[in-house]
DNA sequence: CCACTAAATGACTCTTAAGTCGATGACTCT
DNA sequence: AGAGTCATCGACTTAAGAGTCATTTAGTGG
């Protein structure tokens, strides 16, 4: 690689840094976040396209414009991306358990709540990074953290839905056991799903709804 | 290793030689064939166990009680190991798709056919090789050879739940996100199906169609 | 203009695991 | 007993890709 394109590579979308005056150091660091959270975004698109153990760090770094030294300024290592990618996903269901916890709805109301917010959740990069790449790739420590917070997401689902077979919004059912259901088939849709498509989360999880719901007897 | 440790390891699962007759030249190939089953048995289950990329050939060979060399007398490389996994799978489909090609069943008779196969799939060694591990680790070749399978068992229910929405054993739905549901809903299984456990693909079938027919609705 | 820090990189090392090869033991048939 | 396979393995090569380090460049504040 000759000199000039190293120089054009890091023009193109590496943001040129702004003074870190003293008094203002909050831009400088924000700088340091959203390229770490570039980072991250292109990553997960990387393991959503070709498996993360088909992407190379100098692939992303490719992606990046960059040379794969960089990314370790930014991260420890490649277990660490695909950590951050999992915890940014499910930070994003984090708000929806709470709202779901403190709303004084039914059972059937918080499903539907709970749902779309899942169903955005897998349908967007880091969704998909947790339900294409797993947990498998990842070191035991790192599994370790994640673990449980798939576990609550599981939980709170069968909460909802027993909540909903106890206040009558929802038919007696094997709670575990439609939980799974539910859960398998709205994960599946981070394999087919298309960010440019007419289908937004919001009408598959209507569809979807209404599936499970009413059923496929004439 | 010492000497006598691999005279040991040689002994035990591997079946003794018997007169490969020049009248009866088939047992020699029974075995051949025998343990090439076994081997691709061992491996699916390695790798549903730790991911494809975590089973090292030499783990392979170790619950064999073989050397690494030993797998290439019967297998080209891993890569062929994996795709014979997904063919062994597939090869099991095969017969409950034509068998509901020929009934003259209902629709819905006919799904209830062939989920309760795809079930079986998905919950033997070589299904849950398929669901868990996926196409990615294959080449582009061996992808390319795989995906018209997968392709024609979506294709298949498609098919069967189009009949039934036609011949009234199932209401009016959007035929491809009905199928994808499914589908993506059994599949799910291969992540928390236990051989062991009390719940046989039979019984879960059944509650998941009864999810599907009925829905939630009280 | 100079010292300082943030950011980036070329050129390495190191490890792991796939795949190869020649030699050897086991068994059968004549 | 000797020839001829089948099956197996120890020891090796090779390639890829993760991770490191010393160095350079660019922008900033005094």
């Amino acid at each position: 690689m000759t000199r000039s394109d190293a120089v054009e590579k890091r023009a193109s979308p590496t943001v040129k840094r702004t003074k870190p005056k003293w008094g203002n150091p909050q831009t400088i660091e924000d700088q340091h976040r959203s390229k770490r959270e570039a980072l991250f975004l292109t990553a997960a698109r990387a393991f959503n396209e070709a498996g993360f153990h088909n992407t190379t760090l100098d692939d992303i770094a490719a992606r990046l414009h960059v040379a794969k030294p960089t990314l370790y300024y930014y991260v420890k290592n490649k277990d660490d991306i695909l950590l951050e990618c999992h915890r940014l996903a499910f930070a994003h269901m984090q708000d929806a358990i709470e709202e779901t916890k403190r709303s004084s709805q039914t059972g059937m109301e918080k499903a539907h709540t709970f749902l779309l917010a899942y169903m955005e959740l897998v349908c967007n990069p880091f969704g998909q990074c947790i339900i294409r790449t797993g947990l498998q790739p990842l070191t035991p420590q790192s599994r370790a953290k994640l673990l449980p917070i798939a576990r609550r997401i599981n939980a709170s689902l069968q909460e909802i839905i027993r909540q909903g077979v106890d206040d009558g919004s929802i038919r007696e059912c094997d709670i575990k056991l439609t939980t799974n259901a539910i859960l398998g088939c709205f994960n599946s849709v981070a394999f087919w799903y298309n960010e440019g498509g007419t289908l937004k989360p919001a009408d598959i999880t209507l569809k979807y709804m209404d599936l499970f719901l009413d059923g496929l007897s004439p």
